[in-house]
DNA sequence: CCGCTCTTTTGTGCATACATTCGCGTGAGA
DNA sequence: TCTCACGCGAATGTATGCACAAAAGAGCGG
């Protein structure tokens, strides 16, 4: 693996899981040192993070760790709504019946998983692979690396919330309407079941 | 101005004008030459280019200009339109009326612009001042920083196809429409008018 | 005592030298 | 003649040195 590659990963994780709060300057010969890498692949690391807007000002004097302020959630989940609504729109008409058939199977019961860690654990997991197959399901591969964009700022921000299991119970209800709307082939009732569900998750960020 | 912005301006330029045709090479050697920078900031200018998804390819064996199929125009429209939608929503929901009022004038005279090459500069700059205005309208920067992503890959296409005086006309009258709903605060239609727009737009381009 | 300026210092921007890896061609052996 | 392996070369990946610019601190003047 590159020095580079080892940089900027390490650099996304700790910024995403809040190691490195917002803020924090991070320079350059600081950060080589720190990381056991030289600038040069270093600074193409803090290139490729302030093209996701991780970090900002790389221009002038080092290079700051962006902020997560309410109103960027608002803001990216205005954005988020969008995609993720297009999305779920373009997936109901291009999706294999038989992936959402299976993931619907799984969702039904998906409340019973809520109760123990590992349950818990499972429950993440198949909200991912539901996401990864509407993605797939798209057959847009620029909406789902625009998305990316926007979900890599969320995971930023889901730690500042709680995830208390009456709302999980709530968006597993909530996925579930998704999927039946794209078995089902309805381009409209998912995009509008996305919008739902969207709307009910930003409710609970800001109001937590 | 530094030498890597130099490189990343002139590579975006080149690109964006079809200097440089998909399926390019890009050598960093060579082009660090050409462009009268050493291998360091141009190396910044290609992973710069790369998180915009210009080349391809960057981990291998040099890195290549991407293409830009008619596939590939399906897929940026997708985004485009939830985005652009998105967009027009918010703009009626917070813009200043006035600024709209004022755009609303000149559009209602902008054919008379498009005899002339003259005229058609003014019109052009015309269409930018009003996807200005909707921008700043929104109120939301990491929507139009997401919608920029967007038209840069437009703006590539754009060469491909026809701008014919008869096209040119209707957009400006899809242009009023749009822009009388967001004056009106019409917010739907808002959203209805600029997907009645792009979807008129892609037809054009795919069947020229 | 405050402010301004000059100096020092620290950090970034760039260039170049070195290391490494990947591809390609050539040659030998089956 | 075909295939595989080895070596050479070129291009990428990394490290480091140098130069400049900006910020911080100290000294001087008001």
């Amino acid at each position: 693996m590159r020095a580079s590659d080892r940089a900027y990963t390490a650099l996304r994780e700790q910024i995403l899981d809040g190691d490195l709060p917002a803020g924090t300057v991070l320079a350059e010969v600081e950060q080589s040192v720190r990381l056991g890498v030289s600038r040069t692949p270093l600074r193409e690391a803090l290139t490729r993070l302030a093209s996701e807007s991780l970090v900002s000002g790389h221009s002038g004097r080092g290079v700051v760790v962006t902020d997560v302020s309410i109103e960027r959630v608002n803001e990216l989940f205005e954005v988020r709504q969008a995609l993720e609504e297009q999305a779920a729109r373009l997936a109901a008409r291009r999706r294999d019946p038989a992936v959402f058939q299976h993931l619907q199977r799984e969702f039904r019961t998906a409340h019973e998983l809520l109760g123990t860690d590992e349950g818990l654990r499972r429950y993440y997991d198949l909200v991912q692979r539901l996401d990864d197959a509407i993605d797939e399901a798209t057959g847009n591969a620029f909406l789902v690396s625009t998305l990316a964009g926007v979900r890599t700022h969320i995971a930023r921000i889901r730690r500042l919330s709680s995830d208390n299991p009456d709302r999980l119970r709530d968006a597993a209800r909530e996925h579930l309407a998704i999927i039946d709307a794209i078995v089902d082939g309805e381009e409209s009732l998912a995009a509008h079941a996305t919008q739902l569900h969207l709307y009910r998750s930003l409710k609970n960020i800001v109001t937590s």
